[in-house]
DNA sequence: AATAGACTAACAAACGTTTGCGAAAAGTGA
DNA sequence: TCACTTTTCGCAAACGTTTGTTAGTCTATT
C-alpha cells in the first residue's frame, strides 16, 4: 500500500501537508490540495486505521457485548446497531462471549487494548455488575440493552417488560381465559421479574385469582417451554391458556400442545414475547408481543455516538421502549 | 493505561528489554524479566494492539464478508469460525454488506486500512468475481465459503450440492413419490444449478419422467417457497412431494399447503435442504438435508489461519463437505 | 591475568499517521 | 517600498510498540 509519504514525494511536499489536504484542514492551497488528491487517487492510497488511531486515540469502531450473535433474538437488535453504526462510518466488533462472559478478558481485548471507542452491552444475562462498575471507573463510553441500571452516569435500553406481560395477559382475560398460566424466563433475572410481575397486575386487575401451580419456571429457550407445557398440561384443571415468557418458549410450547393432541387456539391458546421473526411461521402463527428490537439498536449506537462526540446531555440516558400486541391465530 | 514506558521506569530499565521480557523473547535476565511481569500486573498493563500492529504488521483479526450476519443459515458458521479464531486468539470482524456488496469499500475499510490480515468470504450470492480477482492481486489471504472456484491458488469451502439434491430426491422416490416437484433458488447462481442437477440425475436414475411444470423458481426466501407451492398446488396432477432448494422456502411450503387444507406428509410430503435450528420446530418438523455449517466455518478460519502462518501447503485448498439426510416428519 | 565468549541491557530506528509551532512566501494597505 | 498580516508549508515530536545493533558486564578458559 502506498502511504502518505509516497504521495509526498510524488507531490513534492512534506508529509504533513498531505495529510492535512486529504483531512480537508485549514490551511493548505487549494492548488496543491488539489494535485495531492490527484496523486493520492492515482495511486490508491488508503490511510492506515492503525496508524491514524494511534495518535488520534479514536478507533471509530464500537464493541458490542453479546451473549451470542446467531441468537435470533439479537438479530435485529444488531441490525438496528449496524444501520446508524455504518452512517456514521463506524465499526461493529463483536466480543464473542458465548455463554460465560469472562470479564477481564473482553476489557482487554477490547477496551485496553484501544481497539474500541466504546461499548454496547447487551443481554440481561450479563449480570456482573462487577464489570460495569469497572468501565465506570474507567470512564469508558457504554450503553446497556435490556438492563435498567439506577446509577445515573449509565445509560440504559430496556422496554417495557410489565407493561408488555400485562398486555398479553389483559389479552387472554379479554378473550375469556380465567385459567392463565405463565412460563416465566430463566430464574432471577430481571426481564422474568418484570414479566412476571406484569402478569400478576393483569390479574389482580382483572379480580382473577393467582394460582402459584400456574407458574413454571423456564429458561428462555425452547427446551424449557417445551417441558414447562408438559407439566402444565398434566394440571387440573388444565390451564386454557398459555403466557409464556418468549417467543421460543412459546414455540416449545406450540410443540408439547401438538404431541399432546390439543388443539391450538381452540383447547388452548399459546401468547409469547418478542415477536421474533419466525413465529409468523409456526403453526399457529403465533400471537405475541412485539419488542422494537430494531429500533433499540439503533437508539443504543445514536446515544453512544453522542457521548463519544462528547455531547454533554448524552450522558445518563434512560431509555425505555413501549412494546406492542402483535395479535396472529394462537390465542 | 499503563504503557511500556511506564513498566520501563518503574523497573529501572528501557522499554525494549519490557517488551522482550513481556513477549517471552531471548535475551532477558529471569529474574529482570520476573520483575517486570510482577510490575506489569500491578500497573494492569495490557498492551495497545494499534501500536504493536503498526509494527509486526499484523492485526490477529480475519474480516468476514457475509451477506448477512442475522440470516439463520450463516449462524452456525459463524458459531464455527468463532470457535477456531478464538482458541488462536484472533478476533473477528463482520463486514455487513448487507445486500450490495460494494466490493470497493469492504476492501477499503478492512483490508487497505490494515485491519485484517485476511478474509473469509461466505455466500454464493457474492458474485463480484473481480472483488477476488483484486484480492488474488493484492496478494491478501482469504478463503471462501459456499463458492467453487477453480483458479488454483483460492481456497474454498463448499458442500455436495448435487449429491445433497440427489439425496433428497431419492427419499422421497424411495418413499413412492413419483411427481417430484422442486423449487429452485434464486436464478442463476451455482448453489441452485447444483441442487437442480442433483434433482435430475436422481430423477432419471429411477427412470422417472422429468415435467418442467414441476419446477418453480424461487429465491431461497420464505415468500418464495410460499409462492411456488402455491402455483404448484393449483396444477392437474398436483405433485405429491416437494423438493424445496432450502429450509426456509420449506417453510413457506409448509404454510402454503397448510391454508391450501392439505396435509403434511399424508396428501403432500416436503423435504427441506440446509437443517437450520428452526426445522425441528416446524409442524410437521421438516424432512431436510443437512449442511455441516458449524464444521465448514471451523474449516475456513483453519485454512486461513495456515496460509497467514506461512504454511506453503495451505495454499489453493479445496474442501466439499458432504451432505446428509435427516430425517423427520415431514416426508 | 588476559582474553574470548556468552549474557544482559540500552540505544535508536522504524511502523504511518497527526498536529503544534515556526519559517518562509505571498498578499495587503499605506 | 515598507511594515504588517495572512497564507502556505516544513520540521519535529508524538502515539506505543518491536527489533536489529551495539555496548557493557560476567564467566570461564587458557
Amino acid at each position: 500500500m502506498a502511504t502518505i509519504k509516497d504521495i509526498a514525494k510524488k507531490a513534492g511536499v512534506s508529509a504533513s501537508v498531505v495529510s492535512r489536504a486529504l483531512n480537508n484542514k485549514y490551511g493548505v492551497n487549494e492548488k496543491t490540495r488539489a494535485k495531492i488528491i490527484q496523486i493520492a487517487r492515482e495511486l490508491q492510497y488508503y490511510p492506515n486505521a492503525l496508524a491514524r488511531s494511534l495518535v488520534t486515540r479514536k478507533t471509530e469502531t464500537i464493541g458490542v457485548v453479546i451473549a451470542d450473535i446467531s441468537e435470533p433474538f439479537y438479530s435485529r437488535i444488531i441490525k438496528g446497531m449496524y444501520t446508524v453504526a455504518d452512517r456514521a462510518g463506524y465499526t461493529l466488533l463483536f466480543s464473542n462471549s458465548y455463554e460465560s462472559l469472562e470479564k477481564t478478558n473482553i476489557l482487554h481485548k477490547m477496551v485496553d487494548s484501544e481497539r474500541v471507542d466504546g461499548l454496547v452491552i447487551v443481554g440481561s444475562n450479563i449480570r456482573e455488575t462487577e464489570f460495569v462498575l469497572n468501565l465506570l471507573q474507567e470512564k469508558i463510553p457504554f450503553v446497556l440493552i435490556e438492563r435498567k441500571l439506577d446509577d445515573p452516569k449509565v445509560n440504559c435500553i430496556w422496554v417495557e417488560n410489565e407493561e408488555g406481560a400485562r398486555l398479553a395477559t389483559d389479552y387472554l382475560i379479554q378473550k375469556g381465559h380465567t385459567r392463565i398460566a405463565h412460563i416465566t424466563g430463566t430464574h432471577g433475572i430481571q426481564v422474568t421479574i418484570d414479566r412476571l410481575a406484569g402478569y400478576k397486575q393483569a390479574l389482580a386487575s382483572a379480580r382473577l385469582p393467582f394460582n402459584p401451580a400456574y407458574i413454571r419456571t423456564g429458561d428462555f429457550l425452547h427446551e424449557g417451554g417445551y417441558r414447562a407445557t408438559r407439566e402444565l398440561l398434566q394440571l387440573n384443571p388444565r390451564p386454557t391458556a398459555i403466557f409464556a415468557g418468549n417467543d421460543t418458549m412459546a414455540y416449545g410450547a406450540l410443540q408439547a400442545i401438538s404431541e399432546f393432541g390439543l388443539s391450538v387456539p381452540d383447547e388452548i391458546a399459546v401468547i409469547g414475547f418478542d415477536d421474533l421473526e419466525f413465529s409468523v411461521l409456526t403453526n399457529p402463527p403465533l400471537t405475541t408481543i412485539r419488542q422494537p428490537r430494531f429500533e433499540m439498536g439503533k437508539k443504543a449506537i445514536e446515544i453512544l455516538l453522542r457521548v463519544l462526540a462528547g455531547e454533554e446531555e448524552a450522558s445518563g440516558v434512560k431509555a425505555a421502549f413501549p412494546t406492542e400486541l402483535v395479535v396472529r391465530r394462537s390465542v
